[in-house]
DNA sequence: TCAATCCGTATC
DNA sequence: ATACGGATTGAC
């Protein structure tokens, strides 16, 4: 009788221990950032695990949220409402997750749901009830990794200042936090895949976080030749839903040693992590994007403090921010050795203005300078490739006259003008386009072929340069990567390959010489980023060129006075870090201080500015206005403020900012505010 | 004096 | 978001 009672009204008891659900809602509200308390019923006792999804009802609507613990008490003094439902047994949401979203939603005055929203794939049930088979292959695996590790430790890391050091430390299993620039030609993913063997024959695993797919690619390859198949997962965003949660559950349930990933990948789930790894931690891919805009160096440094285990940030070339981790002396620097840097380096020549222009006839007729032409003619001879680096497509405008539609070209060295896009934003009387080879300014423009003193925007791209370095090189092939097309190989025999920064193809074996075309993207621009983007660009593509001694030329398109062309000549990333860490401390830009941007139209700017509390330290730049690269007529003016504190007061200044958008939600103001920290581009 | 409505606030 | 409570207003 009473049983038949509880099933009509559906009328719940208790657990019989640890009665208590907390849960954080996932409800996009910032004032709600914090967890809520449910009665567990006693149906669902075995089932309500720590970091399993329930589904509660919130605010008289069912929502999804995520179980953070069970406790045997509240103090809420209201009334409990049950569990709606466990969705799943299955603990997606770890407590070194946790506690790391947590502090990535504090540091980026965000919200824990946001964080866990890029942290935990969607489920798939039908993926989640799937058995996995494998784990007795990924124990048994795990001593044969072993022996190759002493050949690996041997092999690849001799190179290096500390590199055995490096490797030593990650075979004992001891924390150990490294700045490593790459050898110019390193098979890099073959040294990482060392590093996570290393750490898989202490027995624990390795996140490693990659810009892109084709990176993703080349590191499975390597991690699965020295730790077999099964104990790799690789996970990137081109991945359908299920077999990217399958993948993720994998690695959730210690299936494999090594994750290797795209951004997402940051906050992979790894049992028992021994190291995270994220490589070429300047491409602007590891800037996530969407809110709270988390980095993943940032989110792995601190991952890497929260759980001990050691972090490597590694690339040919080195940020700012990469730079201050070494000067902090939280991580060492493992550099390359100058005999290794010797026998690997490309040879580098840069061409300013007055460069000569080539004196063969195609060449002239494609603007070469000689010195160009001569690097990639005598690389073709040796029926090696050549890598040629064009800007993006549409980066820039480049311009044409504005009545007969001549490309505009430059009087001195007769490359594309453009308007720079530090430029585009200012008044039409400051718009002096800029030469994209030699940087000079074209303040009076008339067209040769029709004497019209008009330019219109045109957009220069990959195909249009490599359509004239064709005709400069007849017979030999050519092939293009960049924007939807992008290739991940080519073989090293003669012929041009045109790529877009980021789009370069390894050759196997080399390059015999590389033009890097873009040198322009230093000039001009008011980018904080410009130099060591730039340099890192070049470094990445002059990377892929076989070593000057076996006749390895790389061809720059600017000054070799400039900062950045001397550090590539010499290779030397860290003394080009070392200088921009040191201007951006002169200057007060990150990473030597924090900042916040506060952008949204004037009023409700001018509230939130009057609303906010902020820690003492704090400097206020702005309001400016918005400059929109394209205006739309009717959409209301925007501003932007600029915060900046000590580095100390970073988590004060997160704090003032979350507290002001929990307030502001609290109100329901829509999101007329919009708020981030670090910004990638302040200015 | 009481109901309808408005506003602010908490949401377990 | 939505629901609830307290305050406010308007009609009897």
């Amino acid at each position: 009788m009473a049983t038949a009672r509880t099933k009509r009204k559906g009328e719940r008891r208790p657990a019989p221990e640890l009665p208590i659900a907390r849960v954080y809602v996932d409800v996009g509200l910032p004032h709600l950032d914090r967890t809520f308390d449910y009665q567990v019923a006693d149906s669902q006792h075995d089932d309500a695990v720590a970091g399993c999804r329930v589904r509660v009802r919130f605010a008289g609507q069912l929502v999804d949220g995520y179980l953070m613990e069970r406790a045997e008490t509240t103090d809420h003094t209201g009334r409990l409402a049950y569990l709606e439902r466990v969705v799943s047994p299955e603990p997606v949401l770890s407590p070194e997750i946790a506690t790391l979203a947590r502090a990535v939603a504090d540091k980026y005055a965000g919200t824990m749901v946001d964080v866990l929203r890029l942290a935990i794939p969607p489920r798939h049930a039908r993926v989640e009830s799937e058995v996995v088979s494998h784990t007795q292959d990924a124990v048994s695996c795990v001593p044969a990794a072993v022996s190759h590790v002493q050949d690996a430790v041997s092999h690849g890391w001799d190179g290096y200042q500390h590199g055995d050091a490096l490797l030593t430390a990650l075979t004992a299993g001891s924390r150990a936090r490294a700045v490593w620039q790459a050898l110019p030609g390193e098979d890099w993913p073959a040294r990482l895949a060392e590093a996570a063997t290393a750490v898989a024959a202490s027995g624990k695993g390795t996140v490693i976080v990659v810009p892109d797919y084709r990176d993703v690619a080349r590191l499975h390859a390597a991690c699965a030749e020295r730790l077999g198949e099964q104990q790799v997962v690789a996970l990137s965003a081109d991945l359908g839903p299920a077999e990217r949660y399958r993948r993720w559950l994998r690695a959730r349930r210690g299936a494999a040693r090594v994750v290797v990933g795209t951004r997402a990948a940051m906050f992979a789930p790894m049992t028992d992590l021994g190291l995270l790894v994220v490589w070429d931690d300047g491409d602007d891919l590891h800037a996530e994007q969407r809110a709270p805009y988390p980095h993943v160096r940032d989110v792995l440094v601190q991952r890497a403090h929260l759980s001990g285990a050691s972090l490597l940030v590694a690339g040919f070339a080195r940020t700012a921010e990469a730079q201050l981790l070494v000067e902090s002396r939280w991580a060492h620097p493992v550099t390359p050795d100058r005999a290794s840097l010797r026998a690997r380096a490309p040879r580098v020549t840069g061409f300013g203005e007055d460069f000569d222009l080539a004196r063969d006839e195609a060449a002239r007729a494609a603007r070469l300078p000689a010195v160009a032409f001569e690097a990639a003619r005598s690389a073709l001879k040796a029926d090696a490739a050549v890598l040629v680096q064009v800007p993006r497509r549409g980066y820039v405008p480049s311009l044409a006259c504005g009545s007969c539609r001549t490309p505009a070209r430059c009087r001195r060295c007769a490359g594309p003008l453009a308007v720079s896009a530090g430029q585009q934003d200012q008044q039409d009387t400051a718009r002096s386009p800029v030469c994209c080879w030699c940087g000079v300014p074209e303040s009076r423009f008339r067209c040769p072929a029709c004497g019209s003193v008009r330019l219109r925007a045109q957009v220069i791209g990959a195909r249009r340069t490599a359509e004239e370095l064709g005709r400069a090189f007849p017979g030999v092939p050519v092939r293009t990567s960049g924007g939807k097309e992008v290739l991940a190989d080519v073989d090293s025999s003669a012929a041009l390959v045109i790529a877009t920064p980021g789009a370069e193809p390894v050759a196997d074996g080399g390059y015999g010489a590389a033009l890097l075309l873009d040198g322009w993207a230093l000039l001009g621009r008011q980018d904080l980023r410009a130099g060591e983007e730039t340099l890192r660009r070049w470094m990445t593509a002059a990377a892929l060129v076989r070593p000057g001694e076996q006749g390895g030329r790389v061809v720059v398109g600017a000054d070799a006075a400039l900062t950045p062309v001397q550090a590539l000549i010499r290779w030397d990333p860290a003394w080009h870090a070392e200088r921009e860490l040191a201007e951006r401390r002169e200057l007060g830009f990150p990473p030597a201080v924090r900042m916040a941007g506060l952008e949204g139209e004037p009023k409700p700017l001018a509230a939130a500015m009057d609303e906010l509390t902020l820690p003492d330290s704090a400097e206020v730049l702005g309001p400016v206005p918005v400059l929109e690269t394209r205006p739309e007529p009717g959409r209301p003016e925007r501003e932007r403020v600029l915060l900046r504190v000590p580095n100390a007061d970073g988590r004060a200044l997160a704090a003032s900012l979350a507290a002001l958008q929990a307030s502001r939600g609290a109100r329901k103001e829509p999101e007329q505010v919009r708020v981030r920290l670090d910004p990638l581009s302040p200015i």
